[in-house]
DNA sequence: GTCTATAGTGGGATAGAC
DNA sequence: GTCTATCCCACTATAGAC
Protein backbone atom coordinates (compact mmCIF):
# COMPACT_ATOMS: atom_id res chain seq x y z
CA UNK A 1 0.00 0.00 0.00
CA UNK A 2 2.57 3.01 0.82
CA UNK A 3 5.23 1.16 -1.98
CA UNK A 4 4.62 3.26 -4.11
CA UNK A 5 6.07 6.31 -1.74
CA UNK A 6 9.53 7.15 -1.30
CA UNK A 7 11.65 6.42 1.32
CA UNK A 8 10.87 10.25 2.84
CA UNK A 9 7.45 10.38 2.67
CA UNK A 10 6.82 6.73 3.82
CA UNK A 11 8.65 8.27 7.12
CA UNK A 12 6.67 11.13 6.89
CA UNK A 13 3.40 9.03 7.08
CA UNK A 14 4.95 7.41 10.21
CA UNK A 15 5.31 10.81 11.73
CA UNK A 16 1.76 11.70 11.01
CA UNK A 17 0.41 8.52 12.51
CA UNK A 18 2.01 8.83 16.14
CA UNK A 19 0.79 12.37 15.85
CA UNK A 20 -3.01 11.39 14.58
CA UNK A 21 -2.74 8.41 17.49
CA UNK A 22 -1.18 10.34 20.22
CA UNK A 23 -3.30 13.27 20.16
CA UNK A 24 -6.28 13.18 17.16
CA UNK A 25 -7.02 15.14 14.38
CA UNK A 26 -6.89 18.25 15.51
CA UNK A 27 -3.04 17.76 16.20
CA UNK A 28 -2.32 16.07 12.54
CA UNK A 29 -1.31 20.05 11.11
CA UNK A 30 1.86 20.44 8.75
CA UNK A 31 3.73 22.38 10.78
CA UNK A 32 3.69 19.91 13.97
CA UNK A 33 4.13 17.32 11.42
CA UNK A 34 6.94 19.17 10.48
CA UNK A 35 8.62 19.89 13.37
CA UNK A 36 8.09 16.29 14.54
CA UNK A 37 10.70 15.51 11.48
CA UNK A 38 13.29 17.96 12.29
CA UNK A 39 11.99 20.37 9.55
CA UNK A 40 10.25 23.24 8.40
CA UNK A 41 6.72 22.71 7.17
CA UNK A 42 7.32 23.93 3.74
CA UNK A 43 9.35 21.23 2.95
CA UNK A 44 6.69 18.40 3.44
CA UNK A 45 5.55 19.46 -0.10
CA UNK A 46 7.82 18.44 -1.78
CA UNK A 47 6.68 15.14 -0.89
CA UNK A 48 2.67 15.26 -0.86
CA UNK A 49 0.56 17.62 -2.33
CA UNK A 50 -1.25 18.65 0.08
CA UNK A 51 -2.67 17.96 3.54
CA UNK A 52 -4.96 15.26 2.42
CA UNK A 53 -2.71 13.15 0.12
CA UNK A 54 -1.21 12.58 3.85
CA UNK A 55 -4.83 11.79 5.38
CA UNK A 56 -5.17 9.28 2.57
CA UNK A 57 -2.15 7.11 3.28
CA UNK A 58 -3.14 6.32 6.78
CA UNK A 59 -6.59 5.72 5.80
CA UNK A 60 -5.45 2.95 3.57
CA UNK A 61 -3.02 1.87 6.24
CA UNK A 62 -5.95 1.88 8.60
CA UNK A 63 -8.17 -0.02 6.36
CA UNK A 64 -5.30 -2.32 5.47
CA UNK A 65 -4.45 -3.19 9.34
CA UNK A 66 -8.34 -3.34 9.77
CA UNK A 67 -9.02 -5.97 6.89
CA UNK A 68 -6.45 -8.18 7.96
CA UNK A 69 -7.73 -8.12 11.80
CA UNK A 70 -10.89 -9.60 10.10
CA UNK A 71 -9.76 -12.09 8.13
CA UNK A 72 -7.51 -13.36 10.94
CA UNK A 73 -10.67 -13.05 13.26
CA UNK A 74 -12.60 -14.69 10.60
CA UNK A 75 -10.03 -17.61 10.29
CA UNK A 76 -9.86 -18.57 14.04
CA UNK A 77 -12.37 -20.15 13.69
CA UNK A 78 -14.94 -21.69 16.77
CA UNK A 79 -13.56 -21.19 20.10
CA UNK A 80 -14.89 -24.19 21.50
CA UNK A 81 -14.07 -26.96 19.03
CA UNK A 82 -16.00 -30.26 19.33
CA UNK A 83 -13.58 -32.50 20.85
CA UNK A 84 -14.07 -35.56 18.89
CA UNK A 85 -14.27 -34.34 15.32
CA UNK A 86 -11.43 -31.83 15.38
CA UNK A 87 -9.04 -35.21 16.91
CA UNK A 88 -10.16 -37.10 13.75
CA UNK A 89 -8.96 -34.30 11.80
CA UNK A 90 -11.80 -33.77 9.85
CA UNK A 91 -12.22 -30.01 9.35
CA UNK A 92 -15.65 -28.56 11.42
CA UNK A 93 -17.46 -25.95 9.64
CA UNK A 94 -17.36 -23.12 11.72
CA UNK A 95 -20.52 -21.88 13.97
CA UNK A 96 -21.40 -18.60 11.82
CA UNK A 97 -22.73 -17.18 15.33
CA UNK A 98 -19.03 -17.64 16.82
CA UNK A 99 -17.44 -16.23 13.76
CA UNK A 100 -19.87 -13.41 14.28
CA UNK A 101 -18.27 -13.03 17.69
CA UNK A 102 -15.26 -13.10 16.31
CA UNK A 103 -15.66 -10.56 13.83
CA UNK A 104 -17.36 -8.02 16.17
CA UNK A 105 -14.71 -8.13 18.84
CA UNK A 106 -11.79 -7.88 15.82
CA UNK A 107 -13.85 -4.86 15.15
CA UNK A 108 -13.82 -3.66 18.53
CA UNK A 109 -10.55 -3.99 19.30
CA UNK A 110 -8.89 -2.55 16.05
CA UNK A 111 -11.12 0.58 16.70
CA UNK A 112 -10.27 0.92 20.28
CA UNK A 113 -6.95 0.54 19.86
CA UNK A 114 -6.73 3.25 17.28
CA UNK A 115 -9.63 5.54 18.04
CA UNK A 116 -8.30 8.53 16.11
CA UNK A 117 -7.06 6.65 12.94
CA UNK A 118 -10.84 5.10 13.51
CA UNK A 119 -12.21 8.51 13.13
CA UNK A 120 -10.17 9.61 10.70
CA UNK A 121 -11.27 6.23 8.62
CA UNK A 122 -14.53 6.84 9.01
CA UNK A 123 -15.53 10.49 8.64
CA UNK A 124 -16.44 13.01 5.97
CA UNK A 125 -16.53 12.30 2.69
CA UNK A 126 -14.72 9.14 1.48
CA UNK A 127 -11.63 9.33 -0.59
CA UNK A 128 -12.92 6.21 -2.74
CA UNK A 129 -11.12 6.89 -5.63
CA UNK A 130 -7.47 7.62 -4.01
CA UNK A 131 -6.98 4.28 -2.24
CA UNK A 132 -5.81 0.85 -3.38
CA UNK A 133 -8.35 -0.61 -5.32
CA UNK A 134 -10.17 -3.77 -3.93
CA UNK A 135 -9.09 -2.62 -0.20
CA UNK A 136 -12.46 -1.28 0.53
CA UNK A 137 -14.13 -5.41 -0.88
CA UNK A 138 -11.64 -6.56 1.22
CA UNK A 139 -12.15 -4.62 4.23
CA UNK A 140 -15.93 -6.13 3.72
CA UNK A 141 -16.11 -9.37 2.76
CA UNK A 142 -15.42 -11.91 6.15
CA UNK A 143 -18.53 -9.72 7.10
CA UNK A 144 -20.58 -10.70 4.01
CA UNK A 145 -19.20 -14.42 3.89
CA UNK A 146 -21.06 -14.97 7.35
CA UNK A 147 -23.87 -12.76 7.39
CA UNK A 148 -24.68 -14.55 3.73
CA UNK A 149 -26.56 -11.44 2.18
CA UNK A 150 -25.26 -7.45 1.55
CA UNK A 151 -27.83 -6.20 3.34
CA UNK A 152 -27.50 -8.11 6.50
CA UNK A 153 -23.74 -7.48 5.90
CA UNK A 154 -24.81 -3.47 6.02
CA UNK A 155 -26.94 -3.52 9.27
CA UNK A 156 -24.50 -5.60 10.40
CA UNK A 157 -21.23 -2.90 9.92
CA UNK A 158 -23.95 0.19 10.39
CA UNK A 159 -24.57 -1.58 14.18
CA UNK A 160 -20.71 -1.97 14.73
CA UNK A 161 -19.71 0.83 13.55
CA UNK A 162 -22.36 3.10 15.47
CA UNK A 163 -21.47 1.01 18.92
CA UNK A 164 -18.03 1.91 18.29
CA UNK A 165 -19.25 5.71 17.30
CA UNK A 166 -21.19 6.04 20.55
CA UNK A 167 -18.97 4.30 22.65
CA UNK A 168 -16.18 6.88 21.80
CA UNK A 169 -18.33 9.52 22.22
CA UNK A 170 -19.12 9.12 25.21
CA UNK A 171 -22.99 8.80 24.43
CA UNK A 172 -23.83 5.64 26.60
CA UNK A 173 -24.35 6.43 30.27
CA UNK A 174 -21.24 6.47 32.02
CA UNK A 175 -19.81 3.57 33.89
CA UNK A 176 -22.57 1.15 31.32
CA UNK A 177 -21.37 -2.33 30.72
CA UNK A 178 -21.74 -2.83 26.66
CA UNK A 179 -20.67 -6.12 26.35
CA UNK A 180 -24.76 -7.38 26.63
CA UNK A 181 -25.56 -4.65 23.71
CA UNK A 182 -22.86 -5.91 21.49
CA UNK A 183 -23.84 -9.25 21.95
CA UNK A 184 -27.41 -8.87 21.56
CA UNK A 185 -26.91 -7.09 18.39
CA UNK A 186 -24.01 -9.87 16.81
CA UNK A 187 -26.80 -12.51 17.41
CA UNK A 188 -29.50 -10.67 16.30
CA UNK A 189 -27.73 -9.78 12.92
CA UNK A 190 -26.12 -12.97 12.43
CA UNK A 191 -28.41 -14.83 10.09
CA UNK A 192 -31.63 -15.30 9.14
CA UNK A 193 -33.51 -18.07 11.30
CA UNK B 1 -36.33 24.01 26.90
CA UNK B 2 -35.54 27.64 25.53
CA UNK B 3 -37.19 29.38 28.02
CA UNK B 4 -34.54 30.72 30.13
CA UNK B 5 -33.06 32.40 27.82
CA UNK B 6 -33.79 36.16 26.72
CA UNK B 7 -35.33 36.95 23.63
CA UNK B 8 -32.38 38.23 21.71
CA UNK B 9 -30.73 34.94 23.10
CA UNK B 10 -33.33 32.98 21.31
CA UNK B 11 -32.70 35.01 18.11
CA UNK B 12 -29.27 34.35 17.81
CA UNK B 13 -29.96 30.38 18.54
CA UNK B 14 -32.41 30.85 15.67
CA UNK B 15 -29.55 32.38 13.42
CA UNK B 16 -27.34 30.06 14.23
CA UNK B 17 -29.32 27.48 13.49
CA UNK B 18 -30.31 28.76 10.21
CA UNK B 19 -26.36 28.86 9.54
CA UNK B 20 -25.62 25.46 10.81
CA UNK B 21 -28.47 23.78 8.76
CA UNK B 22 -27.69 25.49 5.55
CA UNK B 23 -23.71 25.77 5.38
CA UNK B 24 -23.06 22.94 8.33
CA UNK B 25 -20.91 23.15 11.66
CA UNK B 26 -17.67 24.83 9.34
CA UNK B 27 -19.79 28.06 8.81
CA UNK B 28 -21.04 28.32 12.47
CA UNK B 29 -18.44 30.92 13.18
CA UNK B 30 -19.08 34.25 15.58
CA UNK B 31 -18.51 36.15 13.01
CA UNK B 32 -20.73 34.86 10.17
CA UNK B 33 -23.63 34.48 12.95
CA UNK B 34 -23.18 38.32 13.90
CA UNK B 35 -23.11 39.17 10.19
CA UNK B 36 -26.59 37.22 9.58
CA UNK B 37 -27.97 39.03 12.27
CA UNK B 38 -26.77 42.82 11.41
CA UNK B 39 -24.70 43.08 14.64
CA UNK B 40 -20.48 42.17 15.18
CA UNK B 41 -19.16 39.35 16.71
CA UNK B 42 -18.59 40.79 19.98
CA UNK B 43 -21.63 41.90 20.78
CA UNK B 44 -22.99 38.16 21.05
CA UNK B 45 -20.93 37.41 23.87
CA UNK B 46 -22.94 39.48 26.03
CA UNK B 47 -25.64 37.28 25.48
CA UNK B 48 -23.10 33.77 25.87
CA UNK B 49 -20.27 32.98 27.47
CA UNK B 50 -19.05 31.74 24.04
CA UNK B 51 -19.84 29.87 20.74
CA UNK B 52 -19.94 26.34 23.29
CA UNK B 53 -23.13 27.59 24.97
CA UNK B 54 -24.90 28.46 21.73
CA UNK B 55 -24.29 25.14 20.28
CA UNK B 56 -25.35 23.60 23.58
CA UNK B 57 -28.70 25.25 22.86
CA UNK B 58 -28.85 23.81 19.66
CA UNK B 59 -28.00 20.47 20.58
CA UNK B 60 -30.67 20.73 22.88
CA UNK B 61 -33.49 21.62 20.67
CA UNK B 62 -32.51 18.83 18.15
CA UNK B 63 -33.16 16.59 20.68
CA UNK B 64 -36.05 17.98 21.99
CA UNK B 65 -37.32 17.78 18.30
CA UNK B 66 -36.04 14.14 18.26
CA UNK B 67 -37.78 13.25 21.07
CA UNK B 68 -41.00 14.55 20.02
CA UNK B 69 -40.69 12.90 16.46
CA UNK B 70 -40.11 9.71 18.07
CA UNK B 71 -43.20 9.53 20.41
CA UNK B 72 -44.79 10.66 17.26
CA UNK B 73 -43.88 7.47 15.49
CA UNK B 74 -44.81 5.84 18.34
CA UNK B 75 -48.75 6.73 19.41
CA UNK B 76 -49.17 6.22 15.42
CA UNK B 77 -49.47 2.50 16.35
CA UNK B 78 -49.47 -0.09 13.71
CA UNK B 79 -50.16 1.17 10.12
CA UNK B 80 -52.63 -1.64 9.20
CA UNK B 81 -55.40 -1.76 11.91
CA UNK B 82 -57.13 -5.28 12.26
CA UNK B 83 -60.88 -4.22 11.62
CA UNK B 84 -62.92 -6.06 13.83
CA UNK B 85 -61.74 -5.73 17.14
CA UNK B 86 -61.01 -1.88 16.16
CA UNK B 87 -64.78 -1.35 15.12
CA UNK B 88 -65.70 -2.72 18.51
CA UNK B 89 -63.68 0.45 19.99
CA UNK B 90 -61.15 -2.38 21.67
CA UNK B 91 -57.37 -1.10 21.80
CA UNK B 92 -55.28 -3.32 20.08
CA UNK B 93 -51.82 -3.31 21.21
CA UNK B 94 -49.41 -2.69 17.93
CA UNK B 95 -47.18 -5.02 16.87
CA UNK B 96 -43.85 -4.03 18.07
CA UNK B 97 -42.90 -5.12 14.40
CA UNK B 98 -44.70 -1.94 13.33
CA UNK B 99 -43.65 0.36 15.96
CA UNK B 100 -39.93 -0.53 15.54
CA UNK B 101 -40.46 0.06 11.67
CA UNK B 102 -42.04 3.31 12.69
CA UNK B 103 -39.72 4.75 15.12
CA UNK B 104 -36.93 3.85 12.48
CA UNK B 105 -38.91 5.68 9.51
CA UNK B 106 -38.69 8.46 12.07
CA UNK B 107 -35.28 9.07 13.34
CA UNK B 108 -34.00 8.62 9.96
CA UNK B 109 -36.10 11.13 8.58
CA UNK B 110 -35.22 13.38 11.17
CA UNK B 111 -31.13 12.79 10.68
CA UNK B 112 -31.81 13.72 7.20
CA UNK B 113 -34.11 16.49 7.21
CA UNK B 114 -31.30 17.66 9.89
CA UNK B 115 -28.41 16.47 9.23
CA UNK B 116 -26.08 19.19 10.18
CA UNK B 117 -28.01 19.69 13.27
CA UNK B 118 -27.83 15.83 13.85
CA UNK B 119 -24.35 15.73 13.23
CA UNK B 120 -23.73 18.43 16.09
CA UNK B 121 -26.17 16.63 18.52
CA UNK B 122 -23.84 13.18 17.89
CA UNK B 123 -20.26 14.69 17.63
CA UNK B 124 -17.82 14.99 20.37
CA UNK B 125 -18.01 14.45 23.79
CA UNK B 126 -21.53 14.94 25.22
CA UNK B 127 -22.46 17.80 27.17
CA UNK B 128 -24.87 16.01 29.36
CA UNK B 129 -24.57 18.38 32.40
CA UNK B 130 -25.88 21.20 30.14
CA UNK B 131 -28.75 19.87 29.04
CA UNK B 132 -32.20 20.39 30.58
CA UNK B 133 -32.78 17.08 32.82
CA UNK B 134 -34.33 14.14 31.53
CA UNK B 135 -34.55 14.96 28.06
CA UNK B 136 -31.56 12.61 27.33
CA UNK B 137 -33.64 9.68 29.13
CA UNK B 138 -37.02 10.80 27.01
CA UNK B 139 -35.13 10.59 23.96
CA UNK B 140 -34.41 7.26 24.49
CA UNK B 141 -37.62 6.31 26.09
CA UNK B 142 -39.57 5.31 22.70
CA UNK B 143 -36.91 2.85 21.79
CA UNK B 144 -36.67 1.11 25.02
CA UNK B 145 -40.56 0.69 25.45
CA UNK B 146 -40.92 -1.57 21.91
CA UNK B 147 -37.49 -3.72 22.52
CA UNK B 148 -38.30 -4.28 26.21
CA UNK B 149 -34.49 -4.42 27.36
CA UNK B 150 -32.19 -1.99 27.69
CA UNK B 151 -28.91 -3.65 26.21
CA UNK B 152 -31.23 -4.59 23.24
CA UNK B 153 -32.16 -1.18 22.84
CA UNK B 154 -28.88 -0.16 23.26
CA UNK B 155 -28.00 -2.37 20.26
CA UNK B 156 -31.05 -0.78 18.20
CA UNK B 157 -30.06 2.56 18.42
CA UNK B 158 -26.39 2.06 17.39
CA UNK B 159 -27.79 0.34 14.22
CA UNK B 160 -29.53 3.08 13.76
CA UNK B 161 -26.85 5.67 14.31
CA UNK B 162 -24.39 3.90 12.59
CA UNK B 163 -27.14 3.35 9.21
CA UNK B 164 -27.19 7.06 9.46
CA UNK B 165 -23.89 8.08 9.79
CA UNK B 166 -23.15 5.71 7.32
CA UNK B 167 -24.73 6.99 4.83
CA UNK B 168 -24.51 10.77 5.37
CA UNK B 169 -20.83 10.18 4.92
CA UNK B 170 -21.34 8.61 1.44
CA UNK B 171 -19.82 5.12 2.96
CA UNK B 172 -22.09 2.90 0.96
CA UNK B 173 -21.47 1.77 -2.56
CA UNK B 174 -22.88 4.91 -4.26
CA UNK B 175 -26.97 4.37 -5.40
CA UNK B 176 -27.17 1.55 -2.90
CA UNK B 177 -31.02 1.24 -1.46
CA UNK B 178 -30.67 0.90 1.70
CA UNK B 179 -34.20 0.20 2.56
CA UNK B 180 -33.81 -3.40 2.68
CA UNK B 181 -30.44 -2.97 5.37
CA UNK B 182 -32.70 -0.65 7.45
CA UNK B 183 -35.76 -3.13 7.37
CA UNK B 184 -33.25 -6.54 7.90
CA UNK B 185 -31.69 -4.89 10.78
CA UNK B 186 -34.98 -3.42 12.49
CA UNK B 187 -36.76 -6.58 12.51
CA UNK B 188 -34.17 -8.32 13.71
CA UNK B 189 -33.67 -6.15 16.78
CA UNK B 190 -37.50 -5.87 17.56
CA UNK B 191 -37.91 -8.66 20.73
CA UNK B 192 -35.90 -11.71 20.96
CA UNK B 193 -38.21 -14.41 20.01
C1' DG C 1 15.56 18.01 0.08
C1' DT C 2 15.66 21.73 2.88
C1' DC C 3 15.55 26.45 3.99
C1' DT C 4 13.61 31.58 4.80
C1' DA C 5 10.14 34.60 4.08
C1' DT C 6 5.67 35.40 3.50
C1' DA C 7 1.09 35.56 1.66
C1' DG C 8 -3.57 34.83 2.67
C1' DT C 9 -7.28 33.41 5.46
C1' DG C 10 -9.68 32.49 9.16
C1' DG C 11 -10.88 31.78 13.93
C1' DG C 12 -12.29 32.97 19.34
C1' DA C 13 -12.24 36.22 22.48
C1' DT C 14 -11.38 40.80 25.44
C1' DA C 15 -11.21 45.94 26.79
C1' DG C 16 -13.40 49.87 27.11
C1' DA C 17 -16.25 53.63 25.06
C1' DC C 18 -20.97 54.90 23.98
C1' DG D 1 -26.87 46.11 23.80
C1' DT D 2 -23.84 47.59 20.56
C1' DC D 3 -19.75 49.53 18.91
C1' DT D 4 -14.41 50.02 17.53
C1' DA D 5 -10.04 48.47 18.06
C1' DT D 6 -7.33 44.85 18.79
C1' DC D 7 -4.93 40.66 20.43
C1' DC D 8 -3.41 36.36 19.72
C1' DC D 9 -3.78 32.39 17.81
C1' DA D 10 -3.52 28.85 14.10
C1' DC D 11 -3.61 26.99 9.66
C1' DT D 12 -2.48 25.66 4.41
C1' DA D 13 0.26 26.74 0.92
C1' DT D 14 3.64 29.20 -2.46
C1' DA D 15 8.04 31.46 -4.23
C1' DG D 16 12.58 31.29 -4.69
C1' DA D 17 17.33 30.67 -2.74
C1' DC D 18 20.70 27.18 -1.35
Amino acid sequence: MADRLSPRARQIVAAARELLEKDGADALTMRRLADRLGIRAPSLYKHFPDKAAVEVELIAEGMEELARALEAAEATGPAKATGPAEAAGRVEAADPADVMAGLGAAYRAYAFAHPHLYRLMSAGPFPRDLLPPGLEDRTAMPLVRVVGDPDRARAAWAFAHGMVMLELDGRFPPGADLGPAWRVGLTALVRPV
